[in-house]
DNA sequence: GCCGTTTTCGGCCCGACTGTTTTCAGTCG
């Protein structure tokens, strides 16, 4: 069972209880909580039950231990059924669309006399279509469109952007905002603030004094396909693609509070505002609340400090330790995009006859891409030549005219340095697919899995360590082989790979193609728990693609990383001893 | 049902919006 489908079966008990009117609303609670510890951890619930750390999730206390050791020993928890089966089926699943919870669904599945859970949702909508949800009793015209649009929403979810592409998106619309005077400060909120892979929603905030000029100003963006709403402190536009992007407006002397508040998340608000009230406070977006009176915030630094707090970076408010940390000053000085100085996995066009795509750009458009960007050094790491098309002699000629012009273009480009790389399959025996005489050519080069993705966590764990095993390797490019919206990772035992990275000195990569970004977040931060560097670098197939840099950092910077941590903010000098 | 620099008992985040009520319950973020 994956983290997702235990995340919602709590739900669906703590639904239950919530309706057993001898339920207390606090266990419910606790249930929810569970709910979402689970869905958030940064490890699959099944591995943590297997090496007996499940208590190690915050809100698993004795009672869920036992529960969920029943579940992964024999598949179900009589205790849960016993709560469950009070309930048609139908309810857990309708509460499924957005604006329906518990009690309302409970009344629906009655009144419609949906009970199974398969279908549920069709037949709702049926019931919309044909008027039967006005006539119920709680229920009306209105609450009947509104379960229809909610149903709509369901079909059409899970329609999250990648960072990459919701960045695009704000920048373009705080460039159009900055254009007047009025917009003293402009910041996005929610999960594309904190930098999360994926965003749910394009959210902005503007401090100002003269509201109606900003919303009027903002309704005007050139870009829009039509406006949703303009009211007199929020408004929201629908963009090409059916991208919204909604505007909250708020005077200047208020906005520390309100930023925080819409920044979220929703964990760490809660932990925050938990904190709050044992100093006798009372958070909200309008303020803090000290002895009934609100007292308002210009920015975020002065609300957390009146907290006695150090101000936390975005990327690290989801309710982990950053309240006891930022307590007690110290959290960690996040790496930053500025101390990057170099980008070790680039494709270059040089045709090796590879197995996998091509880059587009030349050597010297990467070097002058990499010089604009501030770096000391690229490497470039085509894919291994084709192993299957090529004999062992063919490939190792590939590889050393490949080396030679490398090494001619660095006689001749003074400004950036060009390591000569490789990236190579392990292929699913764990063998690299580059013979060694190949690889004793290279100043380096990095592993990865592009195929046979679904081994079992000891096989693909005991290929990956037989892929990494060579001096000349020096890191795991894309480590999960995720893709985002497409492909779920592979799975390994991570703690047997972070284990033999900082052993043997390899890097783990956080790859920042925007629909990888691997490892991800989660997985980062367990890496730098554990001690083991990263190397933060973009698969650039083109040279306007080194830009990608900034969403790897993005994932660095959620992991926990500090500069110390990502091997590719060394000078040239010092990556080149260490590669050599 | 969870959890602990006030506690192994007694607490458990905060406010907005919506639609149906006839003063508020349900849902959401």
């Amino acid at each position: 069972m994956t983290n997702l489908q235990i995340a919602k079966v709590l739900r669906a008990v703590a639904a239950a209880l919530g309706l057993s009117e001898e339920d207390n609303k606090f266990r419910v609670l606790a249930y929810e909580r569970a709910a979402d510890a689970i869905e958030h951890a940064s490890s699959e619930t099944k591995d943590l039950w297997d090496d007996g750390k499940l208590k190690e999730l915050p809100g698993i206390g004795e009672n869920l231990t036992a529960h969920l050791d029943e579940l992964f020993r024999t598949g179900k928890v009589k205790h849960f059924e016993t709560i469950l089966k009070k309930f048609p089926e139908a309810m857990f699943e309708l509460m499924e669309v957005p604006g329906i919870g518990p009690k309302n669904a409970l009344k629906l599945s009655k009144a419609l006399g949906i009970t199974r859970a398969h279908g549920a949702i069709a037949k709702l909508e049926k019931a919309v279509k044909s008027g039967k949800i006005a006539p119920i009793a709680g229920f009306g015209g209105e609450s009947q469109a509104k379960i229809g649009q909610g149903v709509k929403e369901y079909q059409g979810r899970s329609k999250r952007l990648l960072l990459p592409v919701a960045t695009a998106i704000a920048d373009a619309v705080i460039e159009w905002m900055q254009k007047i005077p009025q917009v003293k400060r402009i910041d996005t909120l929610g999960s594309l603030r904190r930098q999360a892979s994926t965003v749910g929603d394009i959210d902005l905030t503007v401090a100002t004094d003269k509201p109606e000029l900003v919303i009027d100003h903002f309704v005007k963006y050139p870009k829009k396909t039509r406006i949703i709403e303009a009211g007199d402190h929020s408004a929201s536009l629908i963009l090409p693609n059916d991208y919204q992007v909604d505007l909250m407006v708020q005077p200047v002397a208020a906005y520390g509070a309100l930023l925080q508040h819409f920044t979220g998340s929703k964990f760490h608000n809660i932990k925050l505002r938990e904190y709050a009230i044992k100093k006798g406070y009372s958070l909200s977006e309008y303020g803090i609340k000290v002895k009934g009176k609100t007292i308002q915030f210009a920015d975020e630094q002065s609300f957390y400090k009146f907290l006695d707090l150090d101000w936390i970076p975005p990327e690290l408010r989801e309710g982990e330790n950053e309240i006891d940390l930022a307590k007690i000053g110290l959290l960690p000085q996040l790496v930053e995009q500025k101390d990057i100085k170099g980008d070790l996995q680039i494709h270059s066009d040089i045709d090796i006859e590879p197995s996998h795509d091509l880059g587009t750009s030349s050597l010297s458009e990467l070097a002058e891409a990499a010089h604009q960007l501030g770096y000391e050094y690229i490497g470039v790491t085509e894919h291994n030549p084709s192993v299957s098309t090529h004999s062992k002699q063919q490939v190792i000629d590939l590889v050393k005219k490949k080396t030679d012009i490398v090494h001619k273009f660095n006689s001749s480009e003074k400004r950036v340095h060009i390591f000569n790389g490789l990236e190579i399959d392990i292929q699913p025996d764990g063998t690299r697919a580059l013979p060694d005489e190949a690889l004793e050519l290279l100043d380096y080069a990095c592993v990865s899995i592009h195929s046979s993705f679904r081994g079992s966590r000891t096989e693909m764990t005991k290929r990956v360590l037989a892929g990494l095993d060579h001096p000349k390797v020096k890191f795991w490019a894309h480590p999960t082989a995720r893709l985002l919206q497409e492909r779920e990772g592979i799975e390994v035992d991570w703690e047997q790979i972070f284990d033999f990275c900082t052993k043997h000195n390899k890097w783990l990569e956080i790859d920042g193609w925007p629909n990888r970004l691997d490892l991800p977040d989660t997985l980062a931060k367990a890496a730098v728990s554990a001690g083991v560097k990263l190397v933060v670098d973009t698969d650039s197939h083109a040279a306007d693609q080194l830009e990608y840099m900034r969403f790897g950092i993005s994932v660095a910077r959620r992991g926990w990383a500090t500069k110390a941590d990502v091997v590719n903010t060394l000078s040239l000098d010092r990556i080149r001893s260490l590669i050599q």
